[in-house]
DNA sequence: GCCGTTTTCGGCCCGACTGTTTTCAGTCG
């Protein structure tokens, strides 16, 4: 049973816990059997490298048994008796809003539900409601949530909820009662998908700014509404996007947006600090025990300081190693430190800005340096420039870049892989450009072998500089190429080739875990939007929220570098 | 089920909202 790997012991960690949460045991057993999954999760080492499983914080011998027995024999005891007692068709309902395991055990045991079924078959026979506990609403709701279930995805990917995002900024800020307000939750620490947006409010009369959320026209649904909580979905074209906005007194506003921001494992490792120092934390305040007297904070900073501790950045709030690694925070890259944009598209390709406008668009950021990089001949559909087209443009930029003074352009280029593994241009075209970028737009379906094959050889001609969005994946409708990221990362390594976090927040590709094995071993990081449009320009901060989200420092990102600094090394070790 | 300089029992993060009750359990984040 070797074959085994973490990620199933994992999944039958996180198996055990559902199938005791639908049979109504002790809430802390269940998390415990969870803890041990994220221990599990948490560490670095492979399972076979894991001599003593025990040993791992949050795994004691009851759970180390388990797993061990499911190495050695593909299944445990516990699994097999929880599978003979509880149907497995039950396990899916516990992702319905307001099923718990509680009320699922009840309808099993008490009404025979075995499934999605079973369940809305017992809805529309009305008796749901005539259960103790249960009601005509309650059977409303289920009734509803079964018939939508499976329809809507559990995650929205970033630029499915931009739009909301910026829409009810400008809503919040029309709305005079509140003093200010912070978007917090998964969105703040920079995630490549969010369940919900969560806005934090300060404000001293709640009820009436809850009643003017509900009032934004694309209000589809308003699934709660209390004093100071209003959850509400918003619809955006065929996105549901759902929103919780909490309103509170500006004395906690620091406290709330710091518990809504999360992440949830974050906030569970700091009030056990809190605890051991005879503290706990509430979104309104810490308390003193003894004393029962509550301080409040005027920012985050001051929150953390409380603890001894330095402002963790949100990104990095996952209940890892933020705490122990704290003092490293102040490290990552931030979007004060990036100087430039290499990676962007104009009417010469597939861009929709002439190069004088990306220019000047990069100019009002204020960036240092820029590179233009439009698509290369293979890509067709993309009106890839030619050899001669591509000389022409160079000259075009090299005379534009005379004018400007306070922004270096670097000409440049993406150039494709092809299928074969050779590259677009031949060396003597390559060598007069400053800063050329390879990648793969083509045949994504080759095996592992080819499309390694194809990597290798851009990273090892010496005038490649970059390999642009590496794996080729869009979040949540592709998953991209067979890249075997650990080895690629070696070869940049080897080869001073630059790997790219592309900002793009379709792709975010390198992910925040891969960039920060490729930091670790060594590798050069670039943040780039590749941006075909002005507004695209913006995407630098997704990036940089993604490159922070894996520890990525200021010194690994090149785009953090001087125009000196980044022109040497362009430049060395190319004849 | 896990854990321990409050150590082998008794804790385990804390609070809002809903729907069901008639004071609170269940769910959610």
């Amino acid at each position: 049973m070797s074959q085994l790997n973490k990620k199933d012991i994992i999944q039958l960690l996180e198996r055990i816990a559902v199938y005791l949460e639908i049979k109504g045991e002790n809430a802390f057993r269940i998390s415990a059997y969870r803890k041990a999954a994220q221990s599990l999760e948490r560490d670095e080492r492979s399972i076979e490298e894991i001599e003593d499983p025990a040993k791992l914080a949050g795994i004691g011998k009851g759970t180390a048994g388990i797993i061990n027995d499911f190495l050695e024999t593909g299944t445990t005891e516990l699994l097999q008796e929880l599978e003979s007692e509880i149907p497995e068709g039950l396990l899916p309902l516990l992702k319905l809003p307001g099923l718990g395991g509680k009320k699922i055990g009840k309808l099993y045991q008490e009404l025979g539900v075995e499934n999605a079924e079973t369940l809305k078959a017992a809805c529309e026979a009305g008796e749901v409601s005539n259960l103790a506990g249960f009601g005509k609403k309650t059977e409303e709701k289920i009734l509803a949530a079964v018939n939508e279930m499976g329809k809507r995805p559990e995650r929205l990917p970033l630029p499915e909820v931009t739009r909301t995002v910026e829409e009810l900024t400008a809503f919040l800020q029309d709305i005079k009662e509140i003093d200010r307000f912070e978007l917090a939750g998964s969105f703040r620490r920079g995630r490549e998908t969010v369940k919900d947006l969560d806005f934090i409010i300060s404000t001293s009369h709640p009820v009436s700014v809850g009643e003017k959320l509900v009032t934004h026209p694309n209000v589809t649904a308003v699934i709660g509404h209390g004093e100071t909580k209003v959850s509400v979905e918003l619809t955006d074209k065929e996105t549901i996007v759902p929103v919780d906005f909490r309103m509170v007194e500006d004395e906690s506003f620091a406290t709330m947006l710091h518990h809504f921001t999360g992440s949830k494992d974050h906030n569970v490792l700091l009030r056990q600090i809190a605890k051991s120092r005879g503290e706990s934390i509430s979104e309104y305040g810490v308390k003193n025990e003894e004393s029962g007297e509550v301080t409040h904070f005027d920012t985050e900073a001051d929150f953390f300081h409380h603890f001894d501790l330095p402002w963790i950045a949100p990104e990095v709030r996952e209940g890892k190693e933020e705490i122990d690694d704290a003092a490293h925070v102040k490290e990552l890259v931030s979007m004060e430190d990036m100087k430039g944009d290499l990676h962007m598209h104009t009417t010469w390709s597939d861009g929709a800005q002439s190069i004088d406008e990306m220019i000047e668009a990069c100019r009002m950021k204020g960036h240092a340096f820029m590179a233009i990089t439009d698509h290369s001949k293979f890509l067709q559909v993309a009106n890839g420039l030619t050899e001669e087209r591509l000389k022409r443009q160079h000259e075009e930029i090299r005379t534009k870049r005379e004018t400007v003074d306070d922004l270096h352009v670097f000409t440049g280029i993406e150039m494709d892989i092809l299928p074969d593994g050779s590259l677009d241009y031949g060396d003597e075209v390559l060598k007069e450009i400053d800063f050329v970028i390879a990648s793969i737009h083509s045949s994504f379906s080759q095996d592992e072998e080819t499309i390694m094959k194809r990597l290798e050889a851009a990273c090892r001609n010496p005038h490649v500089a970059m390999i642009a969005h590496p794996t080729g994946r869009l979040i949540g409708r592709r998953d991209g190429y067979q890249v075997n990221l650990e080895r690629l990362i070696d070869l940049a390594v080897q080869t001073g080739t630059i790997l790219e976090i592309n900002a793009n927040p379709n792709r975010l590709d390198l992910s925040a875990e891969w960039a920060e094995k490729a930091q670790e071993k060594g590798a050069l990081i670039s943040i780039n939007t590749d941006a075909h449009r002005y507004d695209m320009l913006d995407h630098l901060s997704y990036g940089v929220r993604n490159a922070r989200r894996g520890w990525i420092r200021k010194e690994t990102v090149v785009n953090t570098w001087s125009v000196k600094q980044l022109t040497d090394h362009l430049w060395k070790n190319r004849l």
